[in-house]
DNA sequence: GATGAATGAGCATTCATTCAT
DNA sequence: CATGAATGAATGCTCATTCAT
């Protein structure tokens, strides 16, 4: 069950609307959502600006729709690895990996993400992004106070500290990370889940 | 030597200037840049829009203002740190410590700073963007590296992986720190640290 | 009896008065009264822009000034000129000679009155402006029908149009005349005045 | 060759940009350029403000076409009449003739010229006009000199301000020239020529 | 599916003008 | 006399959106 409502409109051709929303989404990743025109998408995308028209209701329409399809897909995968029902640190090790698969997959629609979910929660249309977020801190939290619980996570911490240090820490790489570069997704998670977990420091 | 050209204008530098550019700060930060309105701005000052331009040129130069005074501000607490001359792990614990500290005095502009800086490096106005992202990244990465080469720091990690990590991690915390909130910069710092130095797994 | 109302206000210091308009009137000439922000004159004078209505009512003011001081002093001469009852050639040739002795004088003024009077003439304030232009029909048309009455001017030609080319081609001098250049107003006038009666070929 | 950069624009064309432009240059010819709001060309054309943007970059380009086009035309004119090698005093009979017929076209661009090319030169953007300037004065003035020195024109005058006595006298008939009037472009140019050549006063 | 032309609301900015100091 | 700070209306321009073709 997909946390977005829409998932596609009565329109016809599907394939035309994922190469749009795609160029869509590149070119909101890299100039931001309302410093973007529409006119810009359609350049992209060699077509005019009214033309778009055709085949998106309007330009929030499209970043719902981009936002959305990222959000099923990432809650797809989170929810396989939660029902695997690993022990706390093998949990976090699955989320960070899916997390990184995420990235790669879905770069632009989670560095939009980073960037427009802080003044979009608020909007009905995108209400959306609330469970969402409610949802993840949920899971990571949970998998955090699990892991202090049961002796795997140092208890010392402030777990929403570390919470948002994790969390932090993962997603930010998508304003850096390019598709096809030196590391494969799973190569960064692995790093990541190192130094995360151990720390970057020398054991005395 | 500071970062950015204009440090201090021949005028008696007026307070109000300061007044107006925290509060455009703050909007510039909640809204995002292209999506504020100068008389959003102007109305969250009490004054009207048309009134803004007695202070400033433009709605860039308020961007321009806000970042470089905070480059500046910034450069000064690290210089004064690389100034000590500390090993590489204490370097880093200092460094750190103050970047928070720049985060609570600064918490705005490091939000504008990291939400709109990657498109503006480009435009020649924001040249010293580029020349402080060179800065730091040989200030941070250096320091890692002779960590490494010290035995301070793990040497079996990649090294720019891991100057990403601990660059983002620090910074990204502007975007939900409150200051005046339960943590103070130093205790938020300490925690931070320990997490990035010794991981959050409990040791084996 | 002045051509215009307006003569002086009830403001003490006539001094500065006369040498903030002399500026006014040099920008106006300049740039056009319309594309000629208060501010410009302000500079120009070495004032802030707002210190210029402590002098003037409005920018408007300070050009039904200039053109109106321009006029009371154009018809001064005129009338003396016409006071003289010549013949028609002699007095089309001191009417030329007091005219470019004007632009000497006023060289910004004419320069001014030529590219603004035609949208003014409408306003009721600029209302003399209108009187002045029918006066002056008055005078140079009756001068050539006169003097092609009297055989003095060529009688084959229509008087209208020959009117209008020797208005235009005393006046226009105004844009390109500069005072202290090589010729005087009045050798100027007897070079345009062998051109206008005896014309530019030689005679058969 | 034409004097200005754009002659045809790769477009098909459209009509509609004519008309826009004829509606634009009537009214920057009444009003003046800076006095005119694009506001009031629309107005004039029965669209709204925004809708000329569709159209045309921006005010000041339309300005240049006006201006461009015009030149073009005119030199195009100039062009054949000095292509036809005549001697000075037909030259000079055929260069005035040709401009009363411009004029006749393109009342509307010369009333624009004659008023704002003064301040427009300055600008890189009507550099054009400069050069248009330099092409206009050799032509004229040569003529001129070449009358003078073959014994068709006077030879006691000052070339300089004959010149500006020919060109200023033709030009300026376009701020009161109405199309359709009581007399042809090629009449006035017989009297204009009467009057210039041989003078208004009657031969003793 | 796409174009060309337009709309209409809104935006950054300008500018003449005011006024307390 | 002049300044500094503001007003408020207007200006050139942008942009998401519409729609007949």
């Amino acid at each position: 069950m997909p946390i977005s409502k829409k998932t596609t409109t009565g329109k016809p051709a599907p394939a035309r609307r994922g190469e749009l929303l795609a160029t869509a989404a590149d070119v909101f990743a890299e100039q931001g959502y309302s410093a973007t025109t529409v006119r810009r998408i359609a350049d992209a995308a060699g077509i005019l600006a009214g033309s778009l028209y055709y085949h998106f209701d309007s330009k929030e329409s499209m970043l719902d729709e981009i936002l959305s399809t990222f959000l099923d897909e990432l809650w797809a995968g989170y929810d396989a690895v939660l029902a695997a029902r690993l022990a706390p640190r093998q949990t976090l090790e699955a989320l960070v990996t899916e997390s990184f698969r995420e990235i790669d997959r879905h770069r632009a629609a989670v560095a939009i993400y980073q960037r427009e979910s802080r003044h979009l929660v608020g909007q009905p249309r995108f209400g959306y992004l609330a469970e969402s977020q409610r949802k993840f801190e949920r899971v990571w939290l949970g998998t955090l106070e699990r892991g202090a619980a049961e002796g795997a996570f140092r208890a010392d911490l402030d777990v929403r500290l570390a919470y948002r240090f994790v969390r932090d820490t993962v997603w930010v790489a998508a304003s850096w990370y390019r598709p096809g570069g030196a590391h494969s997704p799973e190569e960064i998670a692995r790093q990541y889940l190192s130094m995360v977990l151990d720390g970057i420091a020398v054991r005395a």
